[in-house]
DNA sequence: CGAATTTGACCGGCGC
DNA sequence: GCGCCGGTCAAATTCG
């Protein structure tokens, strides 16, 4: 990935402030008078220019041998106390958000790299850097001043509020880095998705060309011009939700025979089949289910019964198989999800001396969702939650994170499980298209009985993290409302950044299928697929910025920040987000995202406490 | 007393 | 065909 116009920025002798104010802010403790600076600052005119001040500044500060700590102080002073037109004070500014706007849209219009020397370019920094800085001012300088103003300067204070202070301009930095990754991203989208269409193309012109003597090219036809855009998702690796299913007769050549056969499926359109229960494929036998969707297939194949008329219940029924798997630290039997589940079954599992427990979502009358809850074998401080299904109602806020980060998960991993007959497909796709994005959290399993996705939220940590309190946990979730027991909507950052990320990332690769295909929710909200179709650059973005470890850095300073403010003592987290993946002996890529964080609160009413006691 | 949990039994899939 | 195992059911029990 090239660098973020931030970094190209820098490149620029005349424009890298950015990368200057953190030592700026980190002398700060070590000046002992810092009156004497600030009125030399003011008064020197050691900045010529407005714009390129800053960085010439800075850079003779740090260069030569002139009196640092003047310099730097001033800058800031200048900016808080006075509005003198000419101040260095464009260092700060650079990290406003308004500068980064503006660097957006100066990326935008020229994507490439950053043409820094570009007069119009330049001129958006500099006016970057006026505006910013009164923002940036407000912050460090004024505890500054203040500082300095007091009698009592101290150094521990000092130290801390210049730490806070650099904190955030490394954030602000990190936005304006992921403001950049973004403006990449889309273009880059957008080309992958050309080059996809292309290709889609070309292949169903082959395929034509192929079933030339096929007596159903009309129908191609037909269904390639229409379609062509939504299909060209699916047929690649799509998969998506068996979705594709129905359709996907266009592509496959050898499918001739399923137009009659998909008019017999048809017949069968038992709504049960697919929410009622999955299970019944257990033992549905004996069910009500059973009765027509067994005899209703000729084939003797239950998956047949699924038609294209079917479409709703067959997603539900590939999301009922997928699972996702979140490994979190938690010492309550249960993490918080925001939903709400009955127990109706517990089983010592094997290899496993920690009992497992089973339970289903009550929130709803017959929602099919499941989820099992076990101790890890190995760190029993570790709560493995596995979800499976949809749900069929509307979710709480609360749960809304959980649901969407699940959902994410599991489409991503439907995207590439259930496309096409052969595994090798997924396997490569996800290889290809997830190694070159991820980087440790999430773990795909296409070995076990149901394709699963593990999410694991107990390693890693980045940097800054907080303490983390015992008793209940809550999913990553940076959260809240200000009262902890509230169901007010949590902030569904990271569960965003993170279930979108996978979500994205399956897109970005193309193994998504289009957005104007259906698509299976776990929180069937039927906003949800839209808000994603609109947000997908976003998504995407998202999705490679999660990736990118100084993001990860970023991010924990923003929720670090976010949540040190208003929820001291309510929630802790600790979040890094990694995306990695590798490929296993089986062949089977193993995407992993790492987040760690244990929230404490108890927002939901899930009652559930012994079943772990033991444990 | 109703709701939730516990727990042994049952069922189907799978491997040997 | 048999046994193992995961998953679910449902009666019994516990809890609020």
């Amino acid at each position: 990935m090239a660098k973020p116009s931030g970094l190209s920025i820098d490149s620029d002798p005349n424009l890298s402030f950015s990368l200057h104010i953190p030592t700026v802010l980190n002398s700060f403790p070590e000046q002992e008078d810092t009156k004497p600076s600030i009125i030399i600052n003011k008064n020197s005119s050691y900045c010529p220019k407005v714009s390129v001040s800053a960085m010439d500044d800075a850079s003779t500060a740090n260069t030569s041998p002139p009196p640092p700590t003047t310099i730097q102080f001033p800058v800031n002073l200048n900016r808080s106390q006075d509005d003198h037109p000419r101040r260095v004070i464009g260092e700060m500014d650079f990290f406003a958000e308004k500068s980064f706007k503006l660097a957006a849209e100066v990326d935008e219009s020229d994507h490439a790299n950053a043409d820094i020397n570009d007069p119009v370019d330049r001129t958006a920094l500099e006016l970057n850097v006026n505006t910013g800085l009164n923002l940036l001012t407000t912050n460090t300088s004024s505890d500054q001043s203040t500082v300095d103003d007091g009698i009592s300067s101290n150094m521990e204070d000092k130290r801390a509020k210049n730490e806070l202070a650099v904190l955030q301009v490394e954030l602000e930095r990190m936005n304006t880095e992921n403001q950049r990754l973004r403006e990449m991203l889309s273009q880059v989208t957008a080309n992958y998705n050309t080059v996809q269409k292309h290709l889609v193309t070309l292949m169903q012109q082959q395929q034509q060309q192929q079933d030339g003597k096929g007596e159903k090219p009309e129908e191609q036809k037909k269904s390639n011009g229409e379609l062509m855009v939504p299909r060209q998702f699916m047929d690649l690796g799509l998969a998506a939700a068996a979705a594709a299913a129905a359709e996907v007769e266009t592509e496959e050549p050898s499918l001739s025979s399923t137009d009659g056969r998909s008019q017999d499926r048809s017949g069968s359109p038992n709504a049960e089949v697919a929410s009622k229960d999955f299970r019944s494929r257990k033992r549905g036998s004996s069910e009500d289910g059973r009765g027509t969707g067994g005899e209703d297939s000729p084939d003797g194949n239950k998956v047949p019964r699924f038609t294209s008329s079917k479409t709703v219940d067959q997603t539900e029924a590939t999301m009922r198989k997928a699972r996702v798997s979140v490994r979190a630290r938690s010492e309550a039997p249960m993490i918080t999800d925001g939903c709400q589940w009955r127990k109706y079954g517990q089983k010592m599992a094997k290899g496993n001396p920690c009992p497992r427990a089973y339970y289903r979502c009550t929130m709803a009358a017959g929602c099919p969702v499941r989820k099992q809850v076990q101790r890890c074998a190995e760190d029993r401080t570790i709560l493995i939650t596995t979800y499976e299904g949809n749900h069929n109602h509307p979710l709480p806020p609360a749960a809304m994170a959980m649901a969407s980060t699940t959902s994410s998960a599991a489409r991503m991993l439907l995207s590439g499980s259930m496309s096409s007959a052969d595994g090798l497909m997924n396997s490569n796709f996800l290889t290809r298209t997830l190694l070159p994005c991820s980087s440790s959290m999430a773990t795909i399993s296409a070995s076990a009985p149901f394709p699963t996705v593990t999410l694991d939220l107990t390693q890693t940590p980045n940097p800054l993290q907080f303490p983390r309190p015992e008793g209940q946990f809550q999913v990553p979730f940076p959260n809240p409302p200000s009262h902890p027991n509230s169901q007010a909507s949590p902030l569904p950052l990271l569960p965003q950044i993170f279930g979108q990320a996978l979500y994205n990332q399956s897109k970005f690769s193309g193994l998504q299928m289009s957005n104007d295909i259906e698509q299976p929710q776990m929180n069937h909200q039927p906003q949800q697929g839209q808000q994603n179709s609109l947000a997908d650059t976003v998504n995407a973005a998202t999705a490679a910025i999660a990736a990118d470890p100084n993001f990860t850095a970023a991010l924990a300073a923003a929720i670090t920040s976010i949540i040190g403010s208003s929820h001291t003592s309510n929630v802790a987290n600790n979040n890094g987000a990694n995306l990695t993946s590798t490929t296993n002996s089986n062949g089977n890529v193993t995407t992993t995202t790492t987040t760690s964080n244990s929230n404490n609160n108890g927002n939901n009413k899930i009652s559930n406490s012994s079943n772990f006691a033991a444990n």
